[in-house]
DNA sequence: CTAAACTTTCAGTAATTATTGAAAGTTTGT
DNA sequence: ACAAACTTTCAATAATTACTGAAAGTTTAG
């Protein structure tokens, strides 16, 4: 496989993966394209290598940024921005972890804790609902909690010992 | 909150995380209804309670008894199928961190472990590419590990003590 | 201050994904 | 074997989500 071809797939499987995982196929590509990429990168050069809109560049850029995973680099004597990716794969992950947790599952715990918590008026029913989201609570937690431990770098010996543990 | 609001609550919830997450909203809220439920249900009964058709109903149920998620449950006397769910939230997580596992995860690895493997021409770009999607491989086979291990039922005393450790 | 160089916004449109409903298919009791 | 009771399939349609492109906005150099 050549460098051309293999640089359109990776850019491609990781694009399809972003999709199914409910992140933006050209947020996904541009975000890979940054990532193996030597150099900072241009707006025009972004959409020239995907072949995507200024538009939609520029949206999608700026959520990248907003995950704190693309940044603008100011290159002296150029009045265009570039762009650069956190190359760190461990930052990467953390910065994304952190993100999704924040924004999507930290709610979600919320809202369990809340249904969980309702009064038992001694039905089958309600004694269900609060037993499952009970439990579903407990699971989203510390499923959270050891997401956001792993990632982080400080704790990073962990991982590592943990990975010879388990391996 | 009363039950009926938070049984609503929780199926909505529910609903909008596997959206966010790549999973169908009636598909999360059919298991969501199943998982609450103090008895098997209809395919009428679950059509009626979240107001979606019979094709609907049908086709995301298929898909959650390909996930192995949920079941058949025939009563007898009665024609009609019953369904229900596991119950218990480890299986749970077990058989969806399976799944996804296989079918998007561990793609996405071989793709990453052939584009990594390309022969190194000398020059930068290919460099670049090799060390960064190198380094993505590694992480991703790590992360598939890691959770596949610590969801994984018979290694349990390994998330139970990790979770003393680290919390 | 002005114009060129660049970026952002957003209404319109396209692409994708989910849902319906009715016809076709299947199973079961008699 | 027949028909009632039920489930599945799938073409049509609706809903959602992503993308475009051009106008509006911003910044900088002179």
């Amino acid at each position: 496989m050549e460098y051309q071809e293999a640089k359109e797939k990776f850019i491609n499987t990781w694009g399809s993966l972003g999709t199914l995982w409910g992140i933006n196929k050209a947020m996904a590509q541009i975000q890979s394209l940054l990532f193996i990429s030597t150099k900072p990168l241009s707006m025009e050069e972004i959409m020239e290598e995907l072949k995507i809109s200024r538009g939609n560049t520029s949206m999608n850029l700026r959520q990248l940024m907003d995950w704190d995973i693309v940044t603008k680099e100011l290159i002296p004597g150029e009045r265009k921005e570039f762009f650069t990716t956190e190359k760190d794969v461990q930052e990467l992950a953390r910065h994304i972890a952190k993100k999704r947790s924040r924004k999507e599952i930290k709610p979600v715990i919320k809202v369990l804790k809340e249904v969980s918590s309702i009064k038992d008026d001694g039905s089958a029913k309600t004694k269900e609902l609060i037993k499952q989201t009970k439990a579903l609570h407990n699971l989203a937690e510390t499923a959270d909690t050891l997401m956001n431990k792993i990632v982080n770098q400080e704790q990073n010996w962990i991982t590592k010992s943990l990975l010879k543990l388990i391996k």
